[in-house]
DNA sequence: CCTTGACCTTCCTATGATTGGAAGGATTAC
DNA sequence: GTAATCCTTCCAATCATAGGAAGGTCAAGG
């Protein structure tokens, strides 16, 4: 199997399995005599597995862990376990941080009416020197949310 | 005043003014003669803004709309209330991806007995072929949660 | 007056996961 | 035989931020 026919299989597109070859969160795979990557179906499965991961939002070095817990047959489940609970604090506290965020505009903007007239406490609010009304501080890495 | 003062007077590090001044947020300021930028309470003020939309989300092309809304004084507070209430859906958005992966791994976390021994409906679910149980699945664009 | 330390300057690098493209070779289908 | 579609590697961009190196400047104290 092509790295392409790997890619539509496992739904991770060619350009990231490369780069998850590169930083070895997967081994290189053999090559055809004329340097095509080549695939088998295992590999495919564990590319299903990656792809799952990110799903879920672990980052690749978690999910390298998970890897290999899942390749070890005599691992124990707390190490699993662990992971997963690890990310869902993680999770909860950007939830927590994101719907602060959200609270505090939605309370200003209903206090803006919208309409032509300058008027507008949510810029009174930004321009203002009190601290903001309620806890709504961005962790830098997160603050723009991507491109979203 | 320096832009160290400037800094802690505005809460936002030397590093990222600079940045914000290369990048055409802010304008150039005047320098000293040997170089060294020279910042006025007005600027404290506008770095201080930015800040504070930081801390709710807002990407750098948002603050720079809101920061020349600021400075009109014929704004329409249409124009503010439409942005934050664009970034308040994002937000919304975002807080249902985060949630939706939460509570997918929790229900998965309470089945695993975290123990020593092997079997962990994590790791299988992960393994398995069929779609994840609820609607889990990060935008690319966030998915690794930064570096938290 | 001179040194020391704390500041400032610019420039380059890294982060994390992903996408995009360019330039060139391989394969496949017609 | 050729066109289209794949593959290869390498480089760059995203977004906001932090870190560091190399070198110039300033203020205080001896």
């Amino acid at each position: 199997m092509n790295i392409g026919q790997a890619a539509s299989a496992s739904g991770v597109s060619a350009k990231m399995i490369r780069y998850y070859e590169s930083i070895g969160l997967i081994p290189k795979t053999i090559r055809t005599e004329s340097g095509y990557r080549v695939y088998s179906d295992h590999d495919v499965h564990t590319l299903r597995f990656i792809r799952r991961a990110r799903d879920l939002g672990f980052s690749v070095e978690q999910i390298a862990d998970l890897v290999s817990l899942w390749r070890d047959r005599e691992r124990a489940s707390k190490d699993v376990k662990t992971i997963a609970l690890d990310h869902v604090a993680v999770l909860e506290r950007k939830i927590r941080e994101l719907q602060d965020m959200a609270s505090t505009l939605k309370h200003l903007a209903e206090n803006c009416c919208g309409d032509s007239r300058p008027h507008c406490p949510i810029l009174e609010e930004l321009a203002s020197e009190e601290p903001l009304p309620v806890h709504a501080k961005a962790d830098a890495k997160f603050g723009a949310l991507g491109k979203a």
